[in-house]
DNA sequence: CAGAATAATTGCAACGTTGCAATACAAATT
DNA sequence: AATTTGTATTGCAACGTTGCAATTATTCTG
């Protein structure tokens, strides 16, 4: 009876170092040590103990492992609630998905509800302990979040750049690049009044996007304006209003640069139904993240950005920061992709 | 110096259970079972400790009640490939965020990599009890998830119906009322020659659609063809190119009606380059998740399917089924929402 | 072959929580 | 004052893991 409770235990449920004990005859420690490569192990203990944890399939208990270790092996993503690239969260979460395949990382996803991200979901995490490090996405140049981040020395990576001084990790659309492509373009194709929509102006991005495209402009010695956001952040209705006027106005640009596929959708199915055509009167260029806009409007120039290679990209520097690499070193651009058609 | 280390112990660091009952003098299990509303314990106990955790700021520590009760709190969020509905997952994500809202539940997200879903992604969260309830999308009539989850007793709820005979929780859109109400529309507007173009056969509202379509047109005494999968499953150039060579075929149905926006925005785009328009030679009908289509094709009827909702009702119904709630009472549709222009 | 040096393994405590059996307390009954 | 009855509180063990100090096994040295 003592023998019977000695050698065989528990038949049933999960496997756990106890089990692998248990079964080769060592201790919990050993097999512990064991299982994360212990040098100090004798090799044939490392052989039995590893041969026996495939056996049972092992694997460790992540309540176990945070407990002890307060590593969750969680990485969180802070997902904006106003997107406005399509697909923007599935691609966004394929690309981390396929970041983290064979890890034992988990990812979890925080949903914003807000249009412009707030710092309570980043608060929390960083209270509760609840990831190992944060992707956040559409920073701003001088983004509360970053600031919480840094002061409390939490591993992070943010889609988009900062003003701050400090170095953080980042991967971020190319997009002075992107403005750049765009206006020259639109040179190339003679084009010498340039509209430049955006919506969103709380980002890095709209000011290096505006920064760049007015630089190129004035280069060019040519006209370049930025159209108002608040018309460009409406529904896709006044939008699309507004390339109805401007289709029937007096004058207007001959060269349009749509810094966002949803957007550019609007904005052309209204210059269409006013009876311009892309190509003829005028020529756009848009951002696009899928190839929608291709397919409706195969007249239009678009320039891509891969979403999904920036979720990778993203991961791929955040495990990188969580083991403690520099964050100066972790700083990668997106390039943007034409799609001339 | 005994007494300092009696009295205050770690100024530094989380919150605990310890921390509460070095405040009031209590024992740990007085806290702990005073938190969670111990009704033997005297009224100004519960007072006391409910005051002290409020001060501190206490949160359970996630890994402990996970190790001791199992309890994960989590809920995993499986995530197909390949959606056919813009921006699914966004909407997806912000409904079961909203459901969530103010519980202990956080979201895990698992991408699925495979166009269909496969079942490993499902045998890891068993396996490993890495969430108390699971969401999936796209469920096939006999789903072999579904199999595995119900034999292993395990929470979760299908974003779709099967055709087990076990119940289980679901939330699915009304496909049937979906493709009536579209076969009635295009029977208003005169139509007698209808194509129905569907890409994902393996899903049970296929079926759903498919049957419901055959039906009514059999009822209403009029032709109604359904489309090879093949191509409406393939890349958006081909079903473009498809809707081109519609567009200048010696025949063609008068009526159309398209299971995915994406679909339908590559299909009507071809149909306008073919030189059709919508509401002349024929009309279309088209499921929406998102007002892109109608922005595009103002001419366009949509039927919408509010997958935020969706989000927010699975979410519902899981954490309802979680706390032990039987699944033949978890069983809801979501009602289409037509869009005529 | 004793003793030192090294290699290999182990026991213990702790992370924060909860359920149960056991205890302490107060009030009521002898 | 001793016993009974509740009522209120507590100690202990356990969930699975790991780091450290301590122990045991092995090899080496003189």
């Amino acid at each position: 009876m003592r023998d019977a409770k000695k050698t065989e235990k528990k038949p049933k449920g999960r496997a756990t170092l106890r089990t692998i004990a248990e079964l080769t005859g060592l201790s919990l420690s050993t097999v512990s040590l064991s299982l994360r490569g212990g040098a100090s192990l004798k090799e044939e203990t490392r052989r039995k103990v590893a041969e026996a944890a495939r056996a049972v399939g092992y694997v460790p208990d992540r309540a176990g492992v945070r407990l002890r270790t307060g590593k969750t092996n969680v990485i969180a993503l802070v997902l904006d609630g106003a997107p406005d690239s399509i697909d923007f969260a599935q691609n966004m979460i394929q690309g981390v998905g396929h970041a983290i395949r064979g890890t034992r990382y988990h990812l979890t996803v925080t949903p914003e509800f807000e249009r412009t991200a707030s710092v309570e979901s980043i608060r929390y995490i960083l209270d509760n302990r609840t990831a190992d490090g944060v992707i956040i996405t559409h920073t701003a140049p001088r983004d509360p979040r970053v600031q919480l981040m840094m002061d409390a020395d939490f591993p992070f990576v943010c889609h988009g750049r900062t003003e701050f001084f400090t170095p953080h990790a980042y991967h971020d659309f190319h997009s002075e690049a992107f403005a750049r492509l765009a206006v020259e373009r639109l040179l190339s194709k003679g084009r010498h009044d340039l509209l430049l929509t955006i919506g969103d102006d709380s980002t890095t991005n709209y000011h290096n996007i505006v920064t760049t495209f007015k630089g190129e402009v004035a280069r060019a010695g040519i006209s370049g304006t930025v159209m108002d956001t608040s018309v460009a952040r409406g529904r896709s209705s006044e939008l699309r209003k507004f390339g109805i006027d401007l289709a029937t106005a007096p004058q207007r640009p001959d060269g349009i640069i749509c810094d966002s596929e949803t957007r550019a959708i609007a904005l052309i199915s209204g210059l269409y139904e006013g009876g311009l055509r892309i190509g003829r009167e005028l020529d756009l260029i848009s951002k696009q993240t899928t190839d929608i806009l291709p397919t409706v409007f195969p007249d239009v120039d678009s320039i891509e950005e891969d979403v999904y290679f920036a979720g990778k990209e993203l991961t791929r520097l955040l495990l990188r920061r969580i083991e403690g690499e520099a964050p100066e070193t972790l700083q990668t651009l997106g390039e943007p992709i034409p799609h001339w058609h």
